[in-house]
DNA sequence: ACTATCAAAATAATCGATTATCTGTCAAGG
DNA sequence: CCTTGACAGATAATCGATTATTTTGATAGT
């Protein structure tokens, strides 16, 4: 019966349901906090796409010893955002118009595919999960002028996104969608301080959560890849603009 | 044109098409040649599934230090095999019924995907790739008395699959049926040392691998699924019967 | 007997110093 | 003037020792 063990890719404590703490983060050691600290400041970009992490220099700007900075820097290997080779070092993940596309096309495929199964499977507790991460969502505002709104409303966004599939019961499907979901919220961190006007976004996530809890399959599938494809055209437009290529 | 910078996932040099080796395998580190010798144990089951990694003992079999034991667990929790808690360490992923059947459905979905699109997008050298893959496996018995033909059989099986889905042209989805194939390889070489009778695999390798250069989608892509899903079918029995649950 | 508590042992995490590797620069040879 | 090679500085990898945390096992109280 396995008793307490799920397993590969078994959900991590990593994103409790950041409800009120007074069980600890899990952020116990050095290495778990420069793992957050870095991820943030990657999402963020505070460190810069494509550049070299120079150990050296980290290790006095953290303030902290070699080993749990390879340990942190390791941990974001794994979802993605950072880069290693063998006598070369770390660099942080770079960006790029097919990086893009790549990312929106399989939350498009995978994205939808664990909404769906979500649906199939999830029960009454998924729903309720749902439609509460929708109301914290929609009654956030997300204003440029304050950053802090800016980050507050991306946490919260992730969190619906990932409530939404997290009824799906498949732990390593989720782990992947929670790895394009990151790579993506880079993407919209750096280039998407404000929402494109045509767009009514907090009603694309009612559309979606409504379909997913009426168990609309056709529908709310239908609305989740709308909303992540005009996220990712947004998105381009605004790389081909302000940046890169 | 971001010069030769193919971010997030490019795919590494971790496994170079294995032709004869004058060019070094990267695995310069203590800590990339311990990943593999550990990921190899592994994936053999000479580790045991759930089983802790004690890191003195380990420290000890390997004879060396700590450092790039750690370096090298954290690459295999990034494949899925291994997996950390702060101030617990490591173990063992473990196995069970519903991860090889999650395995086995993802694999199904995204590895079909990722065939589709190499057949839309494909090149002649694509072709050609596939067409040898087959013919170094085809021509390679799998004979269970001795266990080092086994071990070169999953290599070039191993290889034949991700050829197939290498024209695909996305590093992040390539990335993902990589750790998807290793997870199941695992159950492969720990619960089925032959065959099952009533299959033909070099045959069904064959049809998927002509269908693929024919640019026959939906042929293709149904006898890949198939044989994923055979391949599920009968690891399941011998799960039940041997082992778990 | 059962549970709670504390100390000792085991184990993981971190540090500072050392060693190995890489990168850029400059000089010698073609 | 370009290429090659060797040196020096920069950077990454590893080690051994130290510190922090968890687990175990024994003891005392109910």
């Amino acid at each position: 019966m396995v008793p307490d063990d799920d397993g590969a890719f078994a959900p991590t404590t990593e994103d409790a349901p950041s409800s009120s703490g007074f069980l600890d983060d899990g952020k116990n050691t050095i290495g778990s906090q420069l793992a957050s600290r870095l991820r943030e400041a990657i999402i963020s970009g505070e460190l810069q796409a494509g550049s070299k992490i120079n150990l050296d220099k980290a290790r006095k700007t953290f303030n902290v010893s070699l080993s749990p900075l390879r340990e942190g820097l390791a941990r974001l290997i794994s979802d993605g955002l950072v880069e290693f080779e063998d006598n070369r070092g770390y660099r942080v993940s770079s960006i790029s118009l097919a990086n893009l596309e790549e990312i929106t096309t399989l939350r498009e495929e995978f994205e939808v595919f664990a909404l769906r199964e979500s649906m199939r499977l999830g029960d009454v507790e998924w729903e309720g999960n749902v439609m509460r991460a929708l109301h914290r969502l929609n009654r956030t505002e997300r204003d440029a002028a304050r950053p802090e709104t800016l980050e507050r409303w991306e946490e919260l966004h992730r969190e619906f996104h990932l409530t939404l599939i997290s009824g799906c019961g498949k732990p390593i499907l989720l782990h992947f969608c929670r790895l394009l979901l990151n790579l993506n919220d880079r993407y919209r961190r750096v280039f998407l301080t404000r929402t494109s006007g045509d767009r009514n976004v907090s009603q694309e996530h009612s559309e979606i959560a409504q379909g997913a809890v009426a168990r609309d399959l056709d529908y709310a599938c239908d609305m989740l890849r709308q909303h992540i494809h005009r996220t990712g055209t947004n998105l381009r437009k605004h790389l081909a603009t302000k940046g890169i290529l």
